[in-house]
DNA sequence: ATCCCGAGGG
DNA sequence: CCCTCTGGAT
């Protein structure tokens, strides 16, 4: 990638998403940790409905792994996976618990080791929680990497993520996460693009849509 | 019908 | 690598 195309993608993106932000509710780590196992394949918006209730019925992580199953569905019940989900909040508290003295651990290693704690749910708690600067690739980020190639059509998630980190500026790492992600959200889309509208459709290594 | 800030198992 | 888990919004 070329510093000037990748500056002026950063420069459209900063016009665009000028204060791009974690959009999931939270107060804690804890929270932060398992407001983000719950977004998978389910939208902010549903996730925030359904963590009040939840962390005020389960502000430790003991709570979690005391919790009954059928309890704990009730709360998730209107998010995608809800079932396993819980299955996975109870473990991951039990984990906490047993390996962690019921604190969420600050390392890769250490969170990757939770169930249901996967790299991007990592990043996203040590980024956002602990200040480590990290790049979270999700479903927007890959799509948006590859398209406007800061990746290979081939790449996996973490060939992105080390592709990203490498020529990123450090301290926009977080920023430009959310930002791709809103970027994905409302213009690059992963169906009907609005290639129309985007000022970057001449960096992009896909056909273009809807023009 | 299609998508949503994925992870784990086979 | 591919499959499954899953309801709600659009």
């Amino acid at each position: 990638m070329i510093a000037k195309k990748q500056d002026r993608i950063i420069a459209e993106l900063n016009t665009l998403f000028p204060d791009a932000h974690c959009v999931l509710v939270h107060s804690n780590p804890l929270e932060m940790l398992v407001a983000v196992m719950l977004s998978a394949q389910t939208t902010d918006a549903a996730v925030n409905k359904v963590t009040p209730a939840l962390f005020a019925a389960y502000p430790t992580a003991q709570d979690y792994a005391d919790a009954s199953l059928e309890d704990l569905e009730g709360y998730l019940k209107r998010l995608g996976l809800y079932r396993s989900k819980a299955r996975s909040l109870k473990k991951m508290g039990q984990a906490l618990v047993e390996h962690f003295d019921g604190e969420v651990p600050h390392t890769m290693k250490q969170l990757t080791t939770l169930p249901g704690v996967g790299r991007k749910t990592a990043n996203v708690v040590l980024g956002e929680c602990f200040g480590v600067p990290s790049v979270p690739v999700d479903t927007h980020v890959e799509r948006i990497s590859k398209r406007l190639g800061f990746a290979k059509r081939d790449d996996t998630v973490l060939d992105v993520e080390r592709k990203l980190k490498r020529t990123l500026p450090r301290d926009s790492w977080m920023k430009l996460h959310h930002q791709f992600i809103f970027f994905g959200r409302y213009v690059c889309k992963a169906q009907n693009p609005k290639c129309k509208e985007c000022h970057l459709v001449d960096l992009c290594k896909e056909p273009h849509k809807n023009l």
